[in-house]
DNA sequence: GAATGTTTGTGGACGCTGTACACATAAATT
DNA sequence: AATTTATGTGTACAGCGTCCACAAACATTC
């Protein structure tokens, strides 16, 4: 099972140039393809066209090279909310506009893990250790990682008048919590194998009883 | 960071005697200490005493003593919900019980999780290729396992008209899927680091969340 | 512009992993 | 007692992450 097509990219300077992004974009890849455990330093280092300790003057550790396409993963996912939320009337009444970005936080993230389910694997892949809180690369074009992202929605919620205060504390948690569940479920455990209309089915109720239960 | 604590196991005999179930104890220990990527071939064969190879004549590959850690893992997870569930009291009103089974179920899960995350995450590994489903031996104590304890207490809810027939459909998917996503945002993602007792509060208040919202 | 120092890539090595093949030994079957 | 079958051993290979010493190109200073 080795991934036979391995270009050389050979290179003519000593010097590569941009190691460091090559690095990391072979690593995306990887991870888009495979997930966080197909993000391998020799591989990486394979498809820059340099030898595997090279990685090394860039990455402290695979871990390290790992963390760096953690951040990206997140700043993708961000990025798919931001879409959805970019999709939205601004100029409904603020209770749609905070129900319907809310949903539309969670469409985004649920979309996500659908169509890159290998780059949403490496987001949430469990880190060694403490948490280590990457450079805060994670955010999306507007600049909000996605819990912020969902914490905004959120707020906006309790602006108009959808969520007592009492509610909306700690809610980050509860939304957050379906909607990755299902996340999971669906792209590596036991829901695999939906179909994609059913996933998309599962996926409205779900944030129907969110909202609703909230 | 190998585990130094790895004890010799001679024997006398040629035969091992029971070398699968000693490899897959030494899998499940591996499991419980460091969740599925610390399940590795050859520290199992070496605490069963025994050579590396010895183990293909138990199981095809790594793969597949992975496979069998999982299921004990399953059934350990689904005994847990029953220990929840025997703690009911049998001669409440139906409704009551009925809400009070699902309660039971979702807190079993989130209890295995927090006190075997080792164990939580081997379960719910992703398996490479299609959908393995091992033996049957993911049962608890009851003969049912944690999918079947959990569709059981929505029957019961649908049973008690807390849930319309059309609410009750997939009904399954949604408490799981709050649960898991709970489960694993705090034992291996951005929740990790949570106190006890945030962990306690966050989950009644999801299963809340999940009663009003279904 | 030559000498020096600092980054960045190379070469070789080590121990770890999973796994394939041939072989040895003990138990089961004839 | 002879043979077949099940189970453990020995040797070997390739791939992985990572360490160390070395080489090449760039940056800096005189």
């Amino acid at each position: 099972m080795t991934s036979a097509v391995t270009p050389p990219a050979s290179r003519s300077t000593y010097r590569h140039g941009d190691l460091r992004r090559a690095l990391l974009e072979a690593g995306i890849e990887l991870a888009r393809q495979g997930g966080p455990s197909a993000i391998v330093l020799r591989e990486a280092t394979r498809r820059a066209g340099v030898v595997p300790n090279a990685a090394y003057r860039h990455f402290a550790s695979r871990e390290d090279l790992l963390l760096a396409v953690r951040a990206a993963a997140l700043s993708a996912l961000a990025s798919a909310m931001e879409t959805e939320l970019d999709k939205l009337d601004g100029n409904s009444p603020p209770a749609d506009y905070a129900r319907a970005s809310l949903r539309a936080v969670g469409a985004g993230y649920l979309r996500f893990a659908w169509l890159e389910p290998g780059l949403f694997r490496t987001a949430f892949a469990p880190a060694e250790g403490p948490l280590k809180v990457p450079p805060a690369d994670k955010a999306g074009r507007g600049g909000l990682d996605p819990f912020q992202l969902l914490s905004a929605a959120l707020d906006r919620m309790a602006a108009a008048g959808l969520l007592t205060p009492e509610r909306r504390f700690a809610a980050e948690y509860l939304a957050w919590s379906s909607v990755h569940g299902l996340a999971m479920l669906v792209i590596e455990g036991p829901l695999r194998g939906f179909s994609p209309a059913q996933v998309e089915a599962v996926g409205q109720r779900l944030l129907e009883m969110v909202e609703k239960g909230l």
